[in-house]
DNA sequence: TATTGTTATACTCTATAACTATA
DNA sequence: TATAGTTATAGAGTATAACAATA
């Protein structure tokens, strides 16, 4: 290793993000052999697995802003994959459907990705993806501490 | 956890992308404190570590398109960080130099960046830490096979 | 003929303000 | 008044083609 790369190598954030970008080029090309990518497939594979969730639950519950995921959602819908329904208690909200053809995408993608996923982890024992999983959530979570100290912080200064 | 949820939080890959995205964003706040972005934070870090590499050096070792680095380049000269350099052996080349402000810059930031890194390892062992960054080392190593046999697969069909 | 820096362009993801229709 | 979906828009990062100057 150079001496130059020695600065941003020492920093396991930047091995974070070379890793996960890394990963998601190649789970990207695993969803565009399904016509898909990343936030469609995860929207995809949402609403089949909890069929009749609102807009406003599947963006909160992918973190994706309420506006993005119009477009993202519109994208699926005419792709016959899935279909909103406006709910019946509360005429503003629209509920989402997988269509037959949007569950057989996601049960054939799913099983590419999850092959993709093993091909990813290959040369890492069980215990070591779990030792890895159990640090990434652990500076998730200290992330997700520093987020919201800055926002409190911002809040407060208002 | 929601039955819903299971089928993608199972996948480590998409762990590892939250907890990249999640410490990214709090690194992001630290290089806005110092007028910075990544992209800048990093090409000023490597110019400052290792002044005088042409901007064709810089794209290949940090992995930026050419094209996209000449925007970085030009804000950080703008800024008077570092300066362009005509390379006498060679004048179609420019080499980047770090400023006394660079210089200065990157020294305050990298501080804070480091701060930044151990709060988002708190709760980590060293050997952990190590641990994490052998995982994620053999990650990134397996994503850049599947490249590879990704572009020899396009190339053959060429 | 090949390479360096550059311009122009386009696409994805992300983020915010403001509108509508409902509640 | 507050919320759900929507529209429009803007910024950042990334990617490729094509050009001038130079090798």
């Amino acid at each position: 290793m150079s001496a130059a790369d020695a600065t941003l190598r020492a920093l396991t954030g930047y091995c974070l993000r070379r890793a996960s970008v890394a990963a998601m080029t190649d789970f990207a090309r695993v969803f565009a052999r399904h016509g898909l990518r990343r936030t469609t497939f995860s929207v995809l594979t949402l609403v089949t697995e909890r069929p009749g969730l609102r807009q406003a639950q599947v963006a909160e519950a992918l973190a994706i802003e309420r506006p993005n995921l119009v477009q993202i959602v519109g994208e699926l819908e005419g792709r016959g994959l899935l279909r909103r329904e406006t709910d019946a208690g509360d005429r503003r909200a629209q509920t989402l459907h997988p269509t037959l053809a949007g569950r057989r995408l996601v049960t054939q993608a799913m099983a590419d990705v999850a092959e993709q996923e093993e091909r990813l982890l290959d040369g890492l024992t069980p215990p070591q993806v779990e030792a890895l999983r159990a640090a990434l959530a652990i500076i998730e979570r200290n992330a997700g501490m520093q987020r919201e100290a800055a926002h409190d912080e911002q809040v407060s200064r208002a």
